[in-house]
RNA sequence: CGAGCAGGCCAGGCGGCCGCGGCGCCGCUUCGGCGGCGUCGAGGAACGUCCGGGCUCCACAGGGCAGGGUGGUUGUUAACGGCAACCCGGGGUGACCCGCGGGAAAGUGCCACAGAGAACAGACCGCCGCGGCUCGCGAGAGCGCGCGGUAAGGGUGAAACGGUGGUGUAAGAGACCACCAGCGUCCCGGGUGACCGGGACGGCUCGGUAAACCCCACCCGGAGCAAGGUCAAGAGGGACCUUCGGGUCCUGCGCGGAUGUUCGAGGGCGGCCCGCCCGAGUCCGCGGGUAGACCGCACGAGCCCAUCGGCGACGGUGGGCCCAGAUGGAUGGCCGUCACCCGGGGCAACGCGGUGACGCGCUCCGGGGACAGAACCCGGCGUAUCGGCCUGCUCGUCCA
RNA sequence: CGGGACGUGGCGCAGCUUGGUAGCGCACCCGCUUUGGGAGCGGGGGGUCGCAGGUUCAAAUCCUGUCGUCCCGA
């Protein structure tokens, strides 16, 4: 799992993250930022109650937490992200979360093109 | 063997890889921490928050009136609205189960619709007597008739003012009698008690509802671990120093308005009134600051075993044990395997039964494993829960 | 941690205080009106009163338990 010091765990932490990039995918929403600072990258994790109860968050929790922990060494440091569990996470497998974590990763680690493509 | 009743228990096991939090020891450290080893790490409901207590702070001067809770008895307990045993009422063939189970002759209210009449009741039909009228020779019969008697019968209703039989009567009626049911008073016996058993007498019968108001008995200070405490930080103001960035010390939010200081604001004594006490601040608006650490906080009405008392809930004694303490919130993630349950396929092999189809064991495949996560602690209650195990008992059927 | 409110046809609400008939608006169906539609007029259907138990002759209403939703204070 993800040891103390590589939580975030204080509102303004989560606030200033928050405010960074964000993509969806599956039951996942993620927010990164790149502060650039020379510490350790870090993670937060969002479960609301929409999610389920408190077994069902907790363990929607932990899952997210091991994912993270296999992938937080490979990310540069002064890394932030927020990972927010939408109410389809509570019937996510360990899998399915990885799969969803690592493309809405991706998506929101590509550099966001202005205006949208219109179709033809 | 089949149905069922009661009580209790378990909450998958083992292994591999990778992790998290607390505590202890050791080592290193730039004093922020890091590493190693050892050890501990969710529940029977941790849940809901329906009760009761511990603990902490506030208050303690009482009186009256309101308010809330409980409701068979006796126990049990720190306490309870819990639990145990028993009593009463109801249900079941039975083991057993269910009951907010005080008072309706202290008072008030309500009892729709139907029905003649619904609470110190009531004559619609019927029954009976007298009178009237009609018919008939007459005995008598009849009536959309009048006056009176009558609660036995009909019908309505959840409920119609005791039941059955007789005496009696014009017809009837507890009007009277016998038995039965119920009520009250007294006596005897049993029980700590609720109450039970028996007897005598009485008037003869007095509806239900208090989970309607109410009456009676008993109980009840207020808040809550964000309780409460220690430390740090802080905006503003003042003084001093200054290299004009700031630093040190003291005090500790600033501004405006209302009201008040023995002519007393405001607060406390759970609410109100009286009374008593403390007493110089209190309230409103605007603007600003803080959002940390530690203690409380894990030895407790604690758990396990033995034994004694008690029908039991429970209590006494002795011995042993230390058993979660997070704070964006640890106690886990992934995989394998063995047992368990469910569904489907197969007799190719083995075992049992059957002539056999096949069934069971077996074997192959697939699926399932619930309800649910500590947040100051404890005793209960209530609710959720895939399934499995144990003990005692009841009824039915068959065999000996 | 403490306190409060709500749940009734498809939707939004009354009725609960003082227990006996569940009502209103929109929506739906049918008819009239119109060339047709809308609007209007007339008629009609539809409700386990969140769930379970209890009190009562009788419960949406009273009591107890339970489920869900929402709000407030610290």
């Amino acid at each position: 799992m993800l040891p103390k010091a590589a939580r975030l765990r204080s509102r303004a932490d989560f606030s200033a993250t928050t405010r960074g990039r964000r993509a969806a995918r599956g039951a996942l929403v993620v927010h990164l930022k790149v502060t650039g600072e020379g510490r350790p990258a870090r993670a937060g994790f969002v479960v609301s109650k929409a999610v389920g109860g408190a077994v069902v968050r907790n363990r929607v929790k932990r899952r997210l937490r091991h994912l993270v922990a296999e992938r937080i060494g490979a990310w540069e440091p002064g890394t932030d992200i927020v990972v927010r569990a939408l109410p389809l996470a509570a019937g996510r497998d360990h899998t399915g979360l990885g799969a969803d974590l690592d493309g809405a990763l991706a998506s929101a680690r590509q550099p966001r093109k202005h205006g949208r493509e219109r179709p033809k």
